[in-house]
DNA sequence: TCGTTTATCATGCACTCGCATGGTAAACGA
DNA sequence: TCGTTTACCATGCGAGTGCATGATAAACGA
């Protein structure tokens, strides 16, 4: 079995089991011997491809949101219209069902945990200004299709949105909101940025 | 000294030093050890107040709820129409300066605790409505004296505009947003929703 | 065949954790 | 004066922590 192993498989293996404990028990509740146990292998083998504790933790967060920048990517590009991509792209990342919960759910835990570990905040500030410009490029395109009012600033609209959308997360994980109900408050929202 | 002694101030007093503790460690920090030695007093004392962690936790997060709630009442209490107080009592829950900046880093790392911890949920979850009720109030009251636009649903525009301040809130503890962004922020949000 | 490399493991160390316990000193009522 | 109550403290225990270390086994190149 030695010598030939595939690194990046170990390494998603050791992010995904950080991801279910996580999940499970809290970001208080990682720790090497936890994380082993979730992956099924030793703390030894852990260690071999995660030499920190913060190292891994960075490591699961670099999965998440490479993860999160897929779904979008993917759900977007099925899309037709402008606001079609706009108003997927924000559902992709609301928690509507079980998956998007889990995926909000431990970035709801790194977000607080990035206020205190200066590494988790640079790798969480990567993925911000790529969604940002999306979102502001998508918002301008229904704009100019017609779709959205031509007078509101795009800019400032994506910010608004994806702020609202965190906000939203925030709450529903607390257990404020059921999924219809953050379903139909994106809808008010972008139903009144018509054009018309 | 034994005898009489202001046990509310001594639990005040402990949840100010878990506060301390959360907004320069971080929520994993937070043990009975640390706490005693930020309050300046013996480990055996605080566990005199406080039987258990979880204890001591809620204790803290009823205590931050308590005093956002006053720093609220005293600034909308200041204000004359009822946009001002609507906009006066988002700026006082954004982190504008060290102070609100404070209170939303506690605020966020229970945020994220709350969802593992259904006491802390349950906790979390009392405030919530009082102050959506009390924006949605404002709304409506704005919309009869003519500053907000009368077509608009003042209990989604109520939701929305929490959720919104959350999302900056999150954001802006990460890094992206300094203060006069986020004030910019809410008023483009607040001058789009204007009558006329 | 042998030595090197790669992958894995078990174990140990110093430390911290939450919590329980037994003791102590000060103030009060009887 | 004495015993009870209130407030506080020092200490100990078992468990768990991150991390370092030395051993081990399998595959390869020479």
């Amino acid at each position: 079995m030695p010598k030939i192993v595939d690194h990046d498989a170990r390494r998603r293996h050791i992010a995904e089991a950080v991801h279910r404990v996580i999940h499970g028990k809290g970001m208080d509740s990682v720790s090497l011997r936890e994380v082993a146990a979730e992956a099924g292998m030793s703390m030894g083998a852990v260690q071999y491809y995660v030499t920190t504790k913060e190292q891994m933790l960075l490591l699961a967060l670099e999965r998440i949101g490479i993860w999160i920048g897929e779904r979008v990517a993917v759900v977007a590009a099925r899309q037709s219209t402008p606001l079609d991509v706009l108003r997927a792209t924000m559902l992709e990342l609301l928690p509507l069902d079980e998956e998007r919960s889990y995926l909000n759910r431990i970035g709801l835990a790194f977000q607080a945990s990035s206020v205190v570990s200066e590494n988790q905040a640079v790798a969480m500030r990567m993925g911000y200004p790529v969604l940002l410009s999306f979102l502001a490029e998508q918002f301008r395109a229904a704009q100019t299709a017609g779709q959205l009012a031509a007078h509101l600033n795009a800019d400032e609209e994506a910010r608004i949105l994806y702020a609202f959308a965190q906000g939203i997360v925030n709450a529903t994980l607390v257990g404020h909101y059921t999924p219809e109900e953050v379903a139909a408050l994106l809808d008010y929202h972008l139903a009144r940025l018509r054009a018309g």
